[in-house]
DNA sequence: GAGTGGTCTAGACCACCAA
DNA sequence: TGGTGGTCTAGACCACTCC
């Protein structure tokens, strides 16, 4: 079953530069153009070459109009869930074990991380993330106090994660991903020998008024983060 | 400056949302009836919407209506560049060696990911990038000559990574991302001790006809992928 | 069955920017 | 300064899906 309507048009022009019809670095044909040529409304047109400009494959500007992108670097788009539903879409139980719990000076990076003051005191959250009883992820939080509002929820029934996400929610972010060798408290917690190889993220959020918290996780070995391209 | 049109509706949709004047779960009002609140034409609301829909923020379904989504999975849009562009991006000079390159008959894993019988021979490229003269990564690459139509490039010139991405245009792929500890052959190439936890990057490519490329990356130590979320 | 979002149209004005 | 994409409108029909 062809698509119908733009998709159809985002097809076909994909297709005529996959034939190098139109090849890298050629201009192509203008937006009224392609609506006279496929005998619908420029909108349409519009709509289906602004989704090609989106995954990188076509560059448009005005006046110079719609060029095949020379290198184009492809998008990826990234789905961050909530780890007790990553756990249980792989078919496991989801449980979670609050290792600690406490109020603590933030060490430099992370202060510099959320553009606190040096030597704020923040709520350290350390979490050990289970996936049939096995661990999971390990996650060392700084959360701010000033960012929930009088509540003051229990973290050992609902996980932060999940608590921040659908409580406070936020207005901006940042998130890295990098590997790292275990260093030896995160060792223990995950099961793993000390400098074994993990995948950690880091993340960061705010709201527009202040920082939210920054978190990072230290996921056991043999996690992937998957994609399509 | 506030932004204008459909983005200043996107923008005070998003507001009401974080404010909790619409809280996760809720059904919000009709494109309809925001058009006319906003006093614009319906097109202008949808547009807003989608944008909203696609970052997760909100659900929609026809008939049911748009509600805010319970437990947002937040999508984060990752650019995977050329290496030599992401090298040149943090001001150093990029260059490449090839470490390898032969015919080999593609172990069990790289075929079952190309979707290739066991035993095909394969073009095994091994080669190093450097930024500023240092290791900067190390990719194991397995390519479908088949996929190469007649051609022969010289990957000692122009990488392989870059070659294939503005000659051989692909339909479709995926990506993951994981962690592991480096294994000898990759220790001695990027200069680091073996079971280092290096960032990997696995790929693998294909035009509608056929595969083209499996190609694993693995980053030299502190190598940190970002995106805004 | 009916209400909602998804899409298309024909036309218009505008912002941007290469020439 | 003119051509191109970016956006908006008013109206319409349709597809999906909850009731």
């Amino acid at each position: 079953m062809q698509p119908q309507g733009w998709e159809s048009i985002r097809d076909e022009v994909s297709a005529r530069i996959r034939a190098r019809l139109w090849a890298p670095g050629d201009t192509i044909p203008g937006e009224e153009t392609l609506a006279q040529e496929f005998g619908v409304a420029r909108a349409t047109v519009n709509r289906a070459m602004r989704e090609l400009a989106a995954t990188g494959v076509i560059e448009r500007r005005r006046k110079a109009g719609t060029r095949v992108a020379l290198l184009p670097a492809r998008r990826a788009l990234l789905e961050i869930a909530v780890i007790r539903l990553e756990v249980e879409g792989k078919g496991a139980a989801y449980s979670h074990q609050v290792l600690e719990d406490r109020m603590e000076a933030a060490p430099p990076p992370v202060v510099a991380r959320l553009g606190l003051p040096a030597g704020t005191v923040l709520r350290r959250l350390r979490t050990l993330h289970l996936a049939d009883g096995q661990p999971w992820a390990y996650e060392d939080r700084w959360l701010n106090p000033a960012a929930l509002v009088g509540e003051a929820p229990d973290f050992t029934q609902v996980s932060a994660n999940e608590w921040l996400v659908s409580h406070v929610p936020y207005a901006t972010g940042d998130i890295a991903f990098s590997a790292e060798g275990a260093e030896p408290d995160v060792a223990v917690a995950l099961g793993v020998e000390e400098g074994a190889a993990l995948f950690v993220t880091d993340r960061a959020t705010w709201t527009e008024a202040q920082p939210i918290t920054s978190v990072r996780l230290y996921h056991a070995p043999g996690y992937r983060m998957r994609s399509a391209l």
